[in-house]
DNA sequence: ATTTTTTCCGTTACCGTGCACGGAATTCCA
DNA sequence: TGGAATTCCGTGCACGGTAACGGAAAAAAT
C-alpha cells in the first residue's frame, strides 16, 4: 500500500555489501568498478526495482541543462509563431526541473542561414535538440554530427528517413489531405474544386503540401471521380496580384466555387473571398493561425484542419527533457497526432 | 543571462543577518518570529525575488501527498472509463513529484453510494481533490466541508455555481449541442431529425444532456426552422427493446433518416443501424468510447463530438498538484475545453 | 532582585544523489 | 620478492530546504 518506503541508493549498497559510491558508479556506468560488483549491483537493482530519486539527483548535480530548438523564424501571424508560443509554454514547465530552452532561428528560404543557425547552436553546447527539418541535406549533416556527439534530438512537423532521432511529433500529411477533401465535399459529390497554391521557386526544400495534395486528390478520385480540379498560383508577397489572379480565374471559370489551400496561408485570399461572397461556397484550409481562425469565425472559411503545433513542440521538448533527466525513451518513436477539425462553432475554445 | 545563479534561502539569511531557520519559519509562516525580523525577511525576499527550490523542498520534507479523485464507477466501455484512463496517465506524471492519486468511486444512480464514497474519501485525508459533481446537493455538502478543512478541489465534466473551487475543466455544453447540429445538417436544410434519448426516472441528478439538447434545437430553430423533431426513449439495459422501439418508429415515420443522441451511448443503437442501412443518413453522437469510435470507423456513425475526458482529468490533477506543491493558482479558473470533431477520417489518430 | 515563563532564534541532523579525493587491494614488471 | 603502477572502492562534503531541539534574551511573575 505504502509507496512511501522508496528504496534508495543506500538500500542497494547495504544489500550488496558495497558503498553508495560504487553503486553510483554502476548507475552512471562511469567505470572503476569490477565486473563482479557491477553484476551484483545490477542484480539487486533489478530485484528491488530501484528507481533513482529525480529531485535528489537534480539537486545534487545542480547545474542546469539546455535544450535548443531549431526552427524557422516566426514572423507575426505565421505558422511558426504558433510553434514559438508552444515553446514558451514548455519553457515554464521544464525550467522547474533545471532545463533552459533556447531557440535558434533561421530563414526558411535560405539554406545558408540554416547552416549558420545550426553552427551557432552546436557551439552553444546544448544537451538536447528539437528541430523542424526544412532543408533535407543540411539537416542530415547536422543530425550526423549530433549522433556523433550523442546529443539526443527530436523532430517536429516533418521528419527525415533516418532513424537516429529520439522521437517525432507531427501530422499524418497524406491523411490530412484526405480528411480535408471529406470536409470540403461533406460526403456529397461536387463538380469542381479550385486549388490555390503558392508559387515557389526554391529547390531542395521539403514541401509538406505535396502529400496533402495527394491525399486530397485520391479522396476525390475515389469518392467523386467526375470532379474537375483547377490550379492557380499566387505570390504571398503581392496582395494585389492575388486579387487579380483570383478575379481573372473566376471570370474564366464562373462555375467553380469550392476552394482549398494546402498550406497555412488561406488567410491570404480571405480579403478577396469577402469581397466576392458566394452562397454555399466551401473554403477549406489548414492550421490555426489567428487570421485563419478569425475568417473561420466570420464564416468566410468553412473549415480548418489544425494540428496544434504548440502541443507538438511541447511533447517534443518533454520527450527530450525526459531523456536528458532520466534517460528514458519515449513510449512511441513516431507520434502521429490527431487532426483537429475547426469550424465556426468550435473555434472559440481552441 | 545565467539563471543558474539562483538565490537560495541562505542568501536571504545572510542579507538579513538571520539564520536559515528563521527564514524558513517566515516562509511557511509557522510563527515564532518577531514582527521585526518577519518584515525584514519579507522585504529581502521581495527584493531578491526569491523562489524556493521545489526539489530541495520535496526532498527534505520527504512525505508524499495524496490527491483523491471522486467519480462515478467506470463500467467497461462507459464514459467514465475514459476518465479513469486519464487518471492512470496523470498518476505517472505526478508520482515523481511525490503525489499519489487515489480514486474513490460511486454508483452514479445512487446518492447513498456517493455519500458513502465521499465519507471514505474524507477519512483518507487527501491533500487535494478532483471530482465530478453528479448529485448537486450531496456535492454542496461535501465542498463546504472541504472549504472548512482548506482542502483544494477541482471540478471536471460539470461544475456547481459555488466559487470555492480551485479550477474547472469541462465542455461548453450548450455550444456542443450547437456544434452537433451543424455537423448533422452540414449547413444544409434538413427536413427532420430523430433524437434518441435515454429514459431516466431518477431525480435530483444533474443531466448534462439538457443543455446539449437546447443548443441543438436552437441551431435548428435559427438555421432550418422547418425541421421536424421527434423523440424516442430507450432503456440502455434492454437491447431487444431498443431494436423494437426503433423498428416501430421507423415504420411509423419512414421519412425520418437523421439521428442524434446527446449522451455517450450512441453505440447502443449501432447494431440496429447496421441492420437497417440508409444511404445519406447522418448519425451524430458524443464522446470517444471505443464502441463509438469503431462504429465511426465503419461509417455507421457519421460524426462524434468528443471532449478528451482523459485530458480534462489530467489538467485538473495537475492544477491541484501545482497548488499543493507550490501553492500556485491555475491561470484560469474556468477552463472550457475544445470540442473535437471526429469523423472516420481522423479517428484513427485520436 | 530573583525566578519563572514566554518569545525568539541559531544549530544541527537529515532527505537521496553526485562526485572528488584518497587509500586499500590487486596486478605488473623487474 | 620488492616496489611501482593499476584497479577498485569507501568516505565525506555539497546541493537547498525542513523541522526538531535547545538555549539565549526578553518579559512576566514572585
Amino acid at each position: 500500500m505504502a509507496p512511501s518506503d522508496k528504496i534508495t541508493i543506500m538500500d542497494i549498497a547495504r544489500r550488496t555489501g558495497l558503498s553508495k559510491g560504487t553503486v553510483d558508479r554502476v548507475l552512471h556506468n562511469r567505470g572503476e568498478v569490477s565486473r563482479k560488483s557491477y553484476e551484483k549491483v545490477m542484480k539487486v537493482i533489478e530485484e528491488l526495482g530501484y528507481e533513482p530519486n529525480v529531485y535528489a539527483s537534480l539537486l545534487a548535480k545542480g547545474g542546469r541543462h539546455m535544450i535548443a530548438v531549431l526552427i524557422p523564424s516566426h514572423e507575426p501571424g505565421s505558422f511558426w509563431e504558433l510553434v514559438a508560443s508552444g515553446i514558451s509554454r514548455a519553457r515554464e514547465s521544464v525550467e522547474t526541473i533545471g532545463i533552459d530552452i533556447v531557440p535558434f532561428e533561421y530563414d526558411q528560404y535560405d539554406i545558408a542561414s540554416f547552416e549558420e543557425a545550426s553552427r551557432q547552436m552546436l557551439e552553444a553546447g546544448p544537451d538536447g535538440i528539437v528541430l523542424a527539418p526544412m532543408f533535407r541535406d543540411g539537416t542530415l549533416v547536422l543530425t550526423r554530427e549530433l549522433e556523433k556527439r550523442e546529443i539526443p534530438y527530436a523532430f517536429i512537423d516533418s521528419k527525415l528517413d533516418t532513424d537516429g532521432y529520439l522521437a517525432y511529433f507531427g501530422l499524418p500529411l497524406y491523411k490530412s489531405g484526405y480528411l480535408c477533401a471529406d470536409q470540403l465535399t461533406g460526403g456529397q459529390p461536387v463538380d469542381s474544386v479550385l486549388m490555390v497554391r503558392i508559387r515557389r521557386d526554391r529547390l531542395q526544400q521539403s514541401d509538406p503540401t505535396i502529400n496533402r495534395r495527394a491525399g486530397f486528390m485520391d479522396y476525390l478520385l475515389e469518392n467523386c471521380p467526375e470532379c474537375r480540379l483547377s490550379n492557380i498560383f499566387i505570390d504571398p508577397n503581392d496582395p494585389s496580384g492575388i486579387e487579380e489572379t483570383l478575379d481573372a480565374f473566376s471570370r474564366e471559370h464562373p462555375g467553380i466555387r469550392h476552394i482549398v489551400m494546402f498550406n497555412s496561408r488561406i488567410h491570404l485570399i480571405v480579403p478577396w473571398l469577402e469581397k466576392h461572397p458566394v452562397p454555399g461556397r466551401k473554403v477549406v484550409g489548414f492550421d490555426n493561425l489567428t487570421a485563419n481562425m478569425e475568417a473561420l469565425g466570420r464564416g468566410t472559411v468553412s473549415c480548418l484542419i489544425a494540428q496544434r503545433p504548440d502541443e507538438q513542440v511541447n511533447l517534443a521538448i518533454d520527450a527530450v527533457a525526459e531523456y536528458i533527466v532520466r534517460k528514458k525513451l519515449p513510449p512511441k518513436k513516431d507520434n502521429f497526432m490527431h487532426m483537429d477539425i475547426l469550424t465556426r462553432y468550435n473555434v472559440e475554445y481552441y
